[in-house]
DNA sequence: TATTGTTATACTCTATAACTATA
DNA sequence: TATAGTTATAGAGTATAACAATA
């Protein structure tokens, strides 16, 4: 006889999903905690970050290539500009558009912001050994990839 | 000489948190389509299945042991106790304390739930291999575990 | 592009009631 | 007792974020 389809083992912290959700999130406030010093959302700090990567581009494509709703990057492209860490200028080949650019204080900021940062995941992955880090990354990476934008 | 403070290979890619929390989001999205299905919020389900496995519990106990903030579990409480999936009683050694128990009608619903996440979760993590499952599991539960409480 | 509204979640603050310890 | 301090629950308000609909 078979056990019962009421399967005991089947807990909460059996689950890949709630780990990986729950430790997210932990890293999530050690995020917003460290960028709030430098006056950073962490979805601003991942604009300026990847806009900084890939050089000027469209809203629409900066917000694909970060992951977010195009509507929702709005706002935060408004503060990161009063803040004068990006310039946006409309595109003269297409006049709906606005082609976004960090600026200098932009890179400056990064660049502090990124540092703090780094301190921050030195400590936050303590835990992990050096090896572990490397195949950790590479499977969230295949993770996020299979899952899709 | 060496190369400047200005790394270029520090990218939004290259960070582990990054990484972490962005495939962390899209697991739970689909832990919340899966589980508006049965009615359940993605904690409320958390709730459940914890309450599940440890017995009736005081909500504060109860949270602690969620990871939820105290004042936020009374919501989700409230919308379980609607649903007739858990029942609260004054615990008559200290009537500050609500008992909060399983009813069975909540471990129906738990049962339904977790099998539909069940299924979620082995298409979700089909990118990786089953050994890696383990050890990834085990690394995300380390680091929870060092992130504290 | 931009705005508006909704939902989920997390955090802070306050209020109430009930318990504990102590003078 | 009376008082002060603590704890459990509850509610209000705010902030971040994701999503949908629409202008």
């Amino acid at each position: 006889m078979e056990s019962p389809d009421r399967d005991a083992s089947r807990t909460l912290d059996g689950r890949l999903g709630y780990l990986l959700v729950r430790a997210a999130m932990r890293v999530r406030q050690r995020y917003t905690a460290v960028l709030s010093v430098h006056g950073l959302l962490p979805n601003q700090h991942a604009i300026l970050s990847r806009l900084n990567e890939i050089g000027p581009s469209h809203q629409k494509q900066l917000a694909d290539r970060v992951g977010l709703d195009p509507g929702d990057i709005i706002a935060y492209l408004d503060g990161l500009y009063k803040a004068g860490y990006i310039h946006r200028d409309r595109d003269p080949a297409d006049r709906r558009r606005q082609i976004v650019a960090v600026t200098p204080a932009g890179v400056d900021v990064l660049d502090i912001a990124d540092r703090a940062l780094d301190a921050m995941e030195e400590d936050t992955f303590a835990s992990l050994a050096v090896a572990e880090k490397t195949s950790f990354a590479e499977q969230l990476a295949r993770l996020s990839e299979s899952l899709g934008r």
